[in-house]
DNA sequence: TGACTTATTCACTTATTAGTGAATTATCAA
DNA sequence: TTGATAATTCACTAATAAGTGAATAAGTCA
């Protein structure tokens, strides 16, 4: 009856830990089956933890919802200022940031299936998040000095709303990733092999170089 | 006993009639919840039938999903159809598939969220959709037309894939429509206004025209 | 008019699932 | 080393939801 446990498992008790391996559990559930088809019961076997312990850190499963979408927020922000924008000529600039925003959301395809369904419940959760506003992208005001500073010199053309802008940047990247299995089956062609990749990025790149050089 | 029916509910018995609006309704209910949050009794009684009949005409609620997917293409299709491109200048076609396609989404919103949750379950169900390939827009070789006649003419640049360039129209329109939610939370802008849908439409076909016109 | 087929309803089952009450064990401060 | 508090588990409830068996009513056609 008293034979050795057959699995390591660590039983040292951490709430910091355990709070974080829940909400790294939930990420994973809600980008894989949304926030309907995602089960409480399956994140308490993802983080190998009690169920109850869900309940006693994050309230129900809404709440559990928007601490995870604040976290993939925060994460997202974090990568964001490590860019380094300013330092660029302009033209550079905005080539980085499609770049950046492509690259970010093929390395974090859950964020893009979180959004959808934060907005599929109207970002009822996001407007309850208390951090919400905080969450604003300091890149729109950013990306709106280098605008500035591209159409002095000449280079870019002027009247460009940076926050249009950075929608539709994220907008070419979001959809073709978001939506690429019915896009892959529709078309009949592979969206996610290396070379389609490549040729997206470039394709990317063109539309948004093309709109903003001023010829 | 035999008091007046209160609601002049038709009882004839139509196969073709029950059957389309299940469809409708389970449209509607999918839009609003996604396949995982969609609850077949609400179907049942937004269509004003009874549950089983769902079952017997659909088999279970993926076949509901995935006929409710296939009558949702079927329709953009068809209205594509309607657009007579090839009759245009290349540039005003262009421009009026980018009209076309803002305008769509904006009248058929119910069109994103359905193709939202098509793609968190990879495509499955137009994958197992027989008539999958025939979704398949025609629109790809028409645009593929439209960008040599117009390189034919010096007014297009050369080198456009129509797939990237149908799939980055899309993406425009989608991603502002479809994260319309979270962006005007994040932005604290209302996206949604008259004036800024006017606006968007502006943005989307500078940049599309931006990226065709030779400069 | 009656028999037959098909559309429709009703009542029910089984499984799942969000959520909870109360007991238990680890950790830490005194 | 004890007592208090916080972390964790266990066993359970109540509601919901997908799906089904069998009866019934409406058309249809001989």
């Amino acid at each position: 009856m008293s034979a050795q446990k057959s699995s390591p498992v660590i039983k040292t008790r951490d709430a910091e830990r355990s709070r974080a391996v829940i909400l790294s559990a939930a990420l994973e559930e809600f980008a894989l089956f949304g926030l309907g088809g995602a089960r409480i019961d399956r994140i308490a076997e993802r983080s190998n933890l009690n169920k109850r312990l869900i309940y006693y850190y994050f309230t129900d499963k809404d709440q559990l919802f928007q601490a995870v979408l604040e976290s993939a927020y925060e994460q997202i922000r974090e990568s964001e200022k490590k860019l380094n924008l300013q330092s660029l000529e302009p033209a550079t600039a905005v080539r980085k940031l499609v770049e950046f925003t492509w690259n970010y959301y093929l390395e974090h395809p859950e964020f893009l299936t979180l959004l959808n369904s934060a907005n599929l419940h109207k970002a009822r959760h996001i407007q309850e998040s208390p951090n919400a506003r905080a969450l604003n992208s300091p890149l729109i005001e950013l990306l709106g000095e280098i605008l500035e500073k591209g159409r002095l010199s000449g280079e870019f053309r002027g009247g460009i709303d940076p926050v249009q802008l950075y929608v539709s940047i994220a907008a070419l990247s979001y959809f073709y990733l978001s939506n690429n299995a019915t896009l892959s089956t529709i078309f009949g062609r592979d969206l996610m092999s290396p070379k389609a990749k490549s040729e997206r990025l470039s394709h990317m790149c063109e539309v948004i170089l093309g709109y903003v050089l001023r010829n």
